[in-house]
DNA sequence: AGAAAAAAGTTGACGTATCAACTAATTTAA
DNA sequence: TTAAATTAGTTGATACGTCAACTTTTTTCT
């Protein structure tokens, strides 16, 4: 995915973040996520991946982890003001990232894409049974 | 690239090999290139990528390694026989997966689809320059 | 209540993608 | 013709994506 290149360069430089751990923070910032489950309905990130991600994401101090008490398998996952912060920061440059790469595209194209693309997983998901 | 999972399953399983292998494999066996640089040029795949996936494609004995008689910096490959071989009974499964996916897909999305993702790279290369 | 099933996370393994630094050979250009 | 630039390929590092096996805790079912 060379798209992402940018996306990537613009999160390491002004925020020192990869583009998982910034999907991650963006996840618990902007949407009623707050654990690893939450997030892997909301976006199917692999479990292993987010796991490792928000070790990484606590052990840099972005991310604040409790066992939730009631449930003593799920966690409770908080942004820290420092995560918060750097959150508020970026969401900005990676918004006009987004509109700036997609002004290129009319609606038609946008919608093409979209529905071509779900149309594809689909297929493939049927054709999974024949191997 | 949850597409790319069925791709690299028929592979694994009929052929014992990697997307990567076969993509080069595929490169050697129909079209005229011979080396890692036609290759990269071929599809831009990353040059340590490739040095590696020929490396263990001829460790595995399916791709003859020469150094070019004329410039000492090119290589010469070749695939061998049990290579060629897989490539001839693996080409019609992979085609096959290709056009029943694509059957899902009308003529213009197929055509939206590669347009907007030019645009899309053309907009990502211009606005590289900004970072 | 107790066994079986399901859910939440963790960890290991492997493959893919990209960037950067490096060696060696060749081409170019002063 | 020799110094500088380019080209071919190797190697190391890091991130991303996916699958599988495993532990612990909770739910479900009889």
């Amino acid at each position: 995915m060379r798209l992402n290149a940018q996306a990537i360069r613009i999160l390491k430089r002004n925020a020192g973040l990869t583009l998982t751990q910034w999907r991650v923070i963006a996840l618990l910032a902007g949407t009623d996520c707050k654990n690893s489950s939450d997030i892997e309905r909301q976006i199917g990130m692999d479990k292993g991946q987010l796991s490792r991600t928000i070790r990484g994401l606590t052990d840099a101090g972005y991310v604040k982890f409790k066992t939730d008490a009631k449930d003593h398998r799920k966690s409770n996952l908080k942004l820290t003001a420092k995560a918060q912060k750097i959150y508020d920061q970026t969401l900005p440059l990676m918004r006009n990232r987004q509109s700036s790469l997609l002004a290129h595209l009319d609606e038609t194209e946008i919608k093409a894409i979209y529905s071509a693309l779900e149309k594809l997983e689909g297929a493939a998901q049927l054709s999974e049974d024949e191997l």
